[in-house]
DNA sequence: TTATTAATGAAAATGGTTTTCATTATCATA
DNA sequence: TATGATAATGAAAACCATTTTCATTAATAA
């Protein structure tokens, strides 16, 4: 584990206290590219601090993702899977392969895809007024690989 | 429950036999507009049909949607939601409440929509090599009701 | 009508997640 | 820099949607 409470500062507001399993959390969402479940950021983080427990992973997992430090996804596979959200990470959605699960970040037409999407936001909270915090795009098929195997 | 096998001709060549469950199970989600989950399936017919078991429920699900008649979604609140999903009915996503839970189908800027939906799958073809067979959207915030009793 | 075997339902198992509760550790205050 | 209030933790149990098992039932081809 890094220098501990590196994310100390980011967090404030967020949490009555900071401690060492929400920063090894934290700080392994932030190096990862991945889009881990609970259970693998417990297998990972069980070498560097042996003592943590999966209750824990979940709920910090759960304040993070309130705290809106992080996105949980369900890509239909059973479990919950978190990424790192930060302003300065590009807008992406997602490809998953319904073979396999790999799951490939995408962020092609962002600018396109933002304007119709805002359109459609402004649409919906006046026909329906409905506000929308947050939306949501993927695409379901075959990797490379999976579709050679198949 | 309505007179037996109406669906039978519609699917045939997807079931080796087609029953009393299969087609109640079926005939429901043709008539409803909601997404029920299994088990609200289950509790549904449990008044037509007595003897029919939650398991069975789980299964045909499971098998009409692997046949293409029913579309499965997860809106992150721990059950599978279905819907029925025919050529008829129009392309569609859904607004998700996420303080009820409420679904509220929408398919306005459906045309821009899908030729945006369909650029980005070529080009992702292209890029990735990834064969896209489904997508999805989806909008996340607050139902006018939700909005007054935050 | 019968035989084959797919489909069913009850009960048990599974697996991700949440709750409970006694213990530990953070941090504001002295 | 101690100290005390209480937030956070971890282990175990509980929870809950879904799947599996297996003996029984029923659909369909012959």
């Amino acid at each position: 584990m890094p220098g501990p409470y590196r994310w100390r500062k980011r967090v404030e507001g967020h949490f009555c206290r900071w401690t060492m399993p929400r920063e090894a959390i934290l700080d392994l969402l932030t190096r990862t590219s991945q889009h881990l479940t609970a259970k693998e950021i417990y297998a990972s983080l069980l070498q560097l601090y042996p003592g943590i427990g999966l209750t824990t992973v979940y709920r910090t997992l759960d304040l993070l993702e309130k705290s809106g430090l992080i996105k949980k996804f369900n890509f239909g596979r059973g479990e919950n899977r978190y990424e790192f959200a930060s302003e300065n990470k590009p807008h992406h959605h997602h490809l998953i392969c319904t073979k396999c699960g790999q799951i490939i970040d995408y962020s092609d037409f962002a600018n396109e895809e933002l304007e119709l999407v805002k359109k459609t936001a402004k649409h919906l909270a006046e026909k329906y007024k409905f506000i929308v915090h947050d939306h949501n795009i993927e695409f379901y098929g075959l990797c490379q690989q999976c579709q050679k195997r198949q």
